[in-house]
DNA sequence: ACCTGAACACCGTTCAAGT
DNA sequence: ACCTGAACACCGTTCAAGT
């Protein structure tokens, strides 16, 4: 028999129903391809056949409305970023708490879409959404007391740390799963059973040490960040400043 | 004239000397291959290729020696683990100084390789030189005081941001140029225009944020994350140690 | 204007064939 | 035992052709 190059429409998953012309638009692509990017595993499973499967479309039509890959990866970023703000509640009274929600909250959504997070961490978008959030957390950061440069020089170790975090987890959950469970066997086996004799810190907390991608490991480097931050904030300027309301002005 | 679909011998960069028969092994791949991920831009620049190039040797022939590029790219990490500890002075008595060392030389190390750290920051390669870099943070943290449990816990979240740091940098530094210089100028451009009605924060701070991947930035935030671990670890079991760093600055 | 189909220049990986 | 060459099943992207 012969064997095709490329998975016939038969061998593929059904495609969703045909769309009729002109039908196709930006919106919609986007929606795909953050379902898309929900299910498959890596960047590379986010894919134009997958992706034209999900629209019932040929793959090569979404170049009509994107230029490239990278391009659409973009605007996924800006989508996930509306989501991070859409759940955001305005600012409250305690920059810290603030600075904290909405550090879980961009880690919470940005996990949501580990295949493109992986890739997207590191990217600058430029854009009216990611704006807003660099505003806000630099808005924390003012109210809590620091000058300008001092701010600015916060925001990007605080921002760096999110989204390293983000990279991290990001880039675990978008392994192949057999390759994941591997990694984290060794945590549960490799680790557990080594010689106390040539690694004696490791032999008495190897057990204790929380496993990879637990979410709840992001929350701890992030309370200790806040603490540091909080500390430095308290040396300095702040308490010429504590009285001078939200709106610090410049 | 014929379009190959490959390129010719002709057509690539020269080959090396071609090797004589039996002369290939692991250590002369991954050797080749550090070079290559030295010189090349992301992962998927390490190309079996490029590496056939680099050896004088056919692409497949890699495959005699590792099963697959994933076995390639663990024996990578782990041998620039080797060149982390290598460089790395043993423990001294102020465990808050061994542990700034170690993070900073594993920064420096995994940034030299981008194309391989970007994507071997979250995996485990479970092997000995990786055992040795975990028993080493953990020393550092049983050190400053805390019991098993908790210095299990704060080795997960440091490791957690070193190694979400260097997958952010090294993603950043595999970025293809003309990507990479479009990103830089979103900051150094579009943050700074922003309107100061919607945006006071940006107006005030963009000018001053620090450029991506600067390697100062890696350092302030470790610096903060270290201060917040010793007075954590103040508070519970040690405080002798308040006054003797030498004034952790930024 | 918008979508399809075929083609191109790559990938990693497998495998029969050479030495 | 070790390497080569050809092939396979994918990629992203381009472009002429259809409607």
């Amino acid at each position: 028999m012969p064997s095709p190059r490329r998975h016939t429409a038969a061998a593929g998953p059904a495609p969703r129903r045909r769309r009729s012309r002109g039908e196709l638009e930006r919106r919609l692509i986007v929606d795909a391809a953050l379902a898309v990017s929900a299910r498959e595993e890596g960047y590379e499973g986010l894919t134009f056949q997958a992706l034209g499967d999900e629209l019932g479309v040929h793959p090569t039509a979404i170049y009509r409305h994107f230029r490239d890959k990278d391009e659409l990866m973009l605007t996924l970023v800006e989508a996930i970023h509306a989501e991070v703000l859409a759940g955001l509640p305005p600012p409250g009274t305690d920059w810290a708490a603030d600075l904290r929600l909405l550090a879980l909250r961009s880690y919470e959504v940005f996990l949501r879409f580990p295949a493109i997070s992986q890739v997207a961490a590191v990217r600058t978008t430029r854009s009216e959404n990611e704006f807003q959030v660099v505003e806000r957390i630099v808005g924390c950061l003012q109210r809590a007391g620091f000058d300008d440069a001092d701010a600015a020089v916060y925001y990007r170790a605080f921002s760096d740390v999110l989204l390293g975090y983000v990279a991290l987890d990001a880039g675990f959950a978008a392994l192949r799963p057999a390759t994941r469970e591997g990694d984290l066997r060794a945590w549960s086996v490799n680790y557990r059973s080594l010689p106390a004799e040539r690694f004696p810190g490791l032999a008495a907390t190897a057990a204790l040490i929380p496993a990879v991608a637990d979410p709840a490991n992001f929350t701890t480097a992030l309370d200790l960040l806040i603490e540091a931050i909080r500390a430095r904030a308290g040396k300095g300027g702040e308490r010429c400043e504590a009285g001078t309301g939200p709106a610090a002005g410049r």
